[in-house]
RNA sequence: GCCCGGGUGGCGGAACAGGCAGACGCGUCGGUCUCAAAAACCGAUGAUGGAAACAUCGUGCGGGUUCGAUUCCCGCCCCGGGCACCA
């Protein structure tokens, strides 16, 4: 027996364990269907569920479960990005273990999940610190290994010391602090495991062209953190301590060649291996090596920081510039970044406003090279090949396009970015094999080892002999060892058990690598796993992600647009060139959720400001939560959290229930009745159509908003004719038709409620999560009789109802003769008269 | 400094393709029901003037294009985000 009154609490768990039991939402490949794969980032299994989470899976839930209803074969997976170091935190805390602590959230973040009543193939479900899928990870990282994609090298890192490890250099926000811990990050110098993302650079790059389904905003973000630069490498070529040339040169990465003639110091960063090796026992060994000393001090933020003042010191040291045999002072200086090029650089201060600082400082030259049109200097320079004046009369550097200067066969060249002395500087490097084009990317290749515990294990070793060695592929999965007690500090280099091991190759003793590879890593393929989440022979079957993949909609926070959208593409390049996937890109179209805030801020448990979920739900149930949650803003946008308006969602929902309990009590299932005549009716039936066809539209483009607003609209104008027809006169077949299509409008917004209304009151055998999308005709929208606007000078001064299919003479006609209209244009002349159809009349007078 | 967003009633937000600004909801006010309250339902609700019909103004600011601009163009202001000593 159904209740008279919406009571949510007593059918959503019934629909929950009904669904659950059933697998209702359980999927295989379907060749007969269109498919479509709708995916939100997995969540790290924190064990609460927020607002954020309620929003970000609402979304994905509410398109998953409409492709459903259009017929398409719907892949809506569920997993736990369960590798990471708040696990190993929260062990230490609690004196536990990370596999349990993170257990224990994942069973209760699952049942939360369950509760909100997501239409996830739980069969598919799966975990990162699985054994049976990160095996998996490492068997990527030997593919990757052999295909010379994993490199060990020495280089400066990024050190967290509070998360006690290193990081990648998109974990390191641009206040140099860490994106998980918010501590300030070190450099340090050490040997670190690296995957060559740097590879991809260009395609990376390139390929973001494609992606038209993506926000452009993140796509300008990759773009930008890719960062591209054309120009040109130049060899300076050293001379000793006499000054008279050696055989060794000094490359240099510049982006204006053309700039050559103007440069008039050399710098070298304060890493730079050359530096102490210059000065070693010379008179400049003290100043260069305060300014060395200086900089190592200094931290990541002061040192990226444009205002710092530049500091410098001469090594004693002179190189050749090539074009002009010149030879030129080399200088040490903390603006210089030895991650970035080379870590030397050649000082063009009239061009260059850091140079021009700098020589300014330190008192050095500042030859003009490239002039603007308008400059006056141009008048004595304009056309001298030598130089003739060793300094500019300005306060800042000129970068812009201009004529060349003092620039020997290149003088009077248009000089500039992408121009022709550029173009000319380098083939004339280039032939004499001293320079050569050359483009250089900000990127860095990804550090992925980390010091820590609860992570998947790298599978190399370490031999005397051998040098580093794979694990072969048979020995897979290295075991993460489970008795590492980390509320001691242990780590895997504290366990022999672990590390002793022997040589695959020579057999001798050897020492496993202790470092885990970086969470990231996890989740750079698991949309692929979920094809075929299950396979314990092959990291999936080629032929399930053929079917499923790419991903149709992916869902997930702006924070990832860098960090594993930009992993995740090059992941999936790779496999790519291995021959496991045939396309490039892994995402076709890409959602970023706005965050949801409560004054202003971020909810959070330390701030104090949040909103749990469970409470609503306590109150109002999931579905009022869902539908609300959705209903408040666009995805895309940040949400301000408030309570006020849920009232008005459960009156909605509420309404909903009553009007459709009530017409499906007066009218059997089924029932159909005559097309209705009247009026109203005919009213309500193409309200019905243009609703269903809007609800369609604005899913389709996110509008989740609107959508909810139309079916308000549709349930205002059931109400209404409910209320203002007398029974006797009413068209039962239609009132049941539009409430069953009301219900079916609802079911991926209200899953459990319509579920209860549709088998319950509308009293059909299986669940509305099985029905096809209710079918509307646009042309069934349109009303017989439309009303135009008849505007007089641009404003709107009458009203004008005429039949739809009126000409546009009659429609003319018919609102000159208005009354409204012929007070205004009395003793006036008439200048045009437009009509737009269906729309207005707009009506000039002079 | 560069690159993206955004600025509309008291509030969240609509207006997708240059065509009636403010859909839908919240809140507020008035009403019905009730002994009363809650819930529910009905109605009003951009501002100003007016008893009303209605008029004028109104989408951050200033210009422009157009019969007509929240929408397009030019120049600004403010807010949010990303990048930034990247040679």
């Amino acid at each position: 027996m159904l209740a008279s009154n919406y009571d949510p609490h007593a059918i959503e768990k019934k629909w929950q364990a009904e669904w659950h039991s059933a697998r209702l939402y359980s999927v295989t490949e379907d060749a007969s269907k269109p498919k479509k794969y709708v995916l939100e980032m997995f969540p790290y299994p924190s064990g609460d569920i927020h607002m954020g989470h309620v929003r970000h899976y609402s979304i994905g839930d509410v398109v998953a479960r409409y492709f459903t209803m259009r017929g398409m074969s719907v892949l809506h997976p569920i997993g736990w990005d369960a590798f990471g170091l708040p696990a190993e935190n929260a062990a230490i805390k609690s004196n536990s273990h990370p596999a349990a602590w993170t257990h224990a959230n994942i069973e209760k973040q699952a049942a939360s999940f369950r509760r909100m009543g997501f239409s996830y193939d739980w069969d598919r479900s799966l975990r990162t610190c699985d054994p049976e899928y990160y095996r998996w990870g490492q068997w990527s990282f030997l593919k990757f290994w052999e295909r010379g994609l994993v490199e060990r090298k020495n280089s400066p890192v990024n050190w967290c010391p509070g998360c006690k490890t290193v990081l990648a250099n998109e974990q390191v926000l641009s206040d140099g602090t860490c994106w998980r811990c918010k501590s300030v990050v070190e450099k340090r110098e050490l040997e670190q495991w690296f995957l060559k993302i740097t590879d991809y650079a260009q395609e990376l790059l390139d390929d973001l062209d494609e992606l038209s389904g993506w926000p452009e905003r993140v796509k300008a973000m990759q773009a930008n953190w890719i960062g591209r630069s054309e120009g040109a490498e130049v060899d300076f070529t050293l001379c000793d301590i006499a000054g008279e040339p050696t055989e060794t040169t000094i490359t240099v990465f510049t982006t204006r060649p053309d700039t050559l003639f103007g440069c008039s110091f050399f710098l070298l960063a304060p890493e730079h291996p050359l530096v102490k090796e210059f000065v070693a026992g010379t008179e400049y060994e003290a100043a260069v090596m305060n300014v060395v000393r200086a900089a190592e001090k200094e931290s990541a933020i002061d040192r990226s920081s444009a205002e710092e003042e530049k500091r410098g010191a001469f090594t004693g040291r002179y190189v050749m510039n090539p074009v002009n045999g010149e030879k030129v002072p080399v200088w040490v200086s903390d603006y210089v970044l030895m991650e970035y090029g080379t870590g030397a650089v050649m000082a063009v201060p009239s061009g260059d406003q850091r140079d021009f600082d700098f020589a300014r400082k330190y008192d050095l030259p500042i030859p003009p090279v490239v002039v603007a049109e308008d400059d006056a200097i141009l008048g004595e320079l304009s056309g001298v090949r030598e130089r003739v004046l060793a300094d500019v009369p300005w306060e800042v550097a000129y970068a812009g396009p201009g004529v060349m200067v003092q620039s020997g066969e290149f003088t009077g060249m248009r000089g500039g970015k992408a121009s022709e002395g550029m173009k000319a500087v380098t083939g004339w490097l280039a032939e004499r094999g001293q320079g050569r084009f050359s483009i250089n990317f900000r990127l860095r290749d990804w550090l992925i080892s980390r010091q820590r515990y609860w992570g998947n294990p790298i599978p190399a070793i370490h031999c005397p002999v051998c040098g580093l060695v794979p694990v072969p592929e048979e020995q897979l999965p290295v075991l993460l060892p489970m008795d590492v007690d980390v509320t001691k500090g242990e780590t895997l280099a504290d366990h022999p058990d672990f590390y002793e091991t022997t040589c695959p190759k020579c057999g001798g003793p050897a020492r496993r690598e202790t470092d885990t590879m970086d969470t990231f890593t996890c989740s750079s393929w698991y949309y692929l796993r979920y094809c075929d989440a299950r396979n314990d022979v092959a990291i999936f079957d080629p032929e399930k992600t053929g079917y499923w993949m790419p991903v149709d909609q992916y869902i997930g926070g702006i924070e990832h647009a860098i960090l594993h959208l930009l992993y995740s593409r090059f992941f999936t390049k790779v496999y790519r060139d291995m021959g496991l996937v045939d396309f490039a890109e892994p995402f076709t179209n890409l959602l970023t959720q706005g965050m949801v805030k409560l004054d202003g801020a971020t909810m959070s448990k330390s701030r104090g400001n949040v909103v749990a979920p469970e409470e609503i739900i306590a109150k109002y149930g999931a579905d009022t939560l869902r539908a609300y949650i959705l209903f408040m803003a666009p995805p895309d946008k940040d949400l301000e959290w408030s309570n006020e308006g849920l009232d008005g969602m459960w009156r909605f929902l509420g309404r909903a229930w009553r009007h459709i309990t009530e017409v499906a009590e007066e009218t059997a299932a089924g029932a159909r009745g005559a097309a209705a005549v009247d009026p109203a009716g005919a009213a309500l039936r193409r309200e019905r159509h243009r609703v269903v066809g809007k609800v369609a539209d604005d899913i389709e483009r996110f509008g989740f908003n609107t959508a909810l607003s139309a079916m308000m609209e549709l349930l205002n104008a059931a109400s209404d004719y409910r209320r203002t027809i007398p029974a006797a006169e009413r068209d039962a077949a239609l009132e049941r038709e539009v409430a069953e299509t009301l219900t079916l409008l609802l079911a991926p917004y209200v899953p459990h409620m319509t579920e209860e209304l549709w088998r319950e009151a509308l009293g059909h055998e299986t669940s509305v999560h099985t029905e096809a999308w209710p079918t509307w005709d646009p042309a069934a929208a349109a009303s017989d009789a439309v009303e135009y606007a008849v505007q007089v000078n641009g404003k709107v001064r009458a009203r004008l109802t005429v039949p739809a299919d009126a000409s546009e003479d009659l429609v003319r006609d018919a609102a000159l003769a208005l009354d409204k209209v012929a007070e205004q244009i009395a003793g006036k002349t008439v200048r045009t008269v437009l009509v737009v159809p269906g729309k207005l009349v707009s009506i000039v007078i002079a």
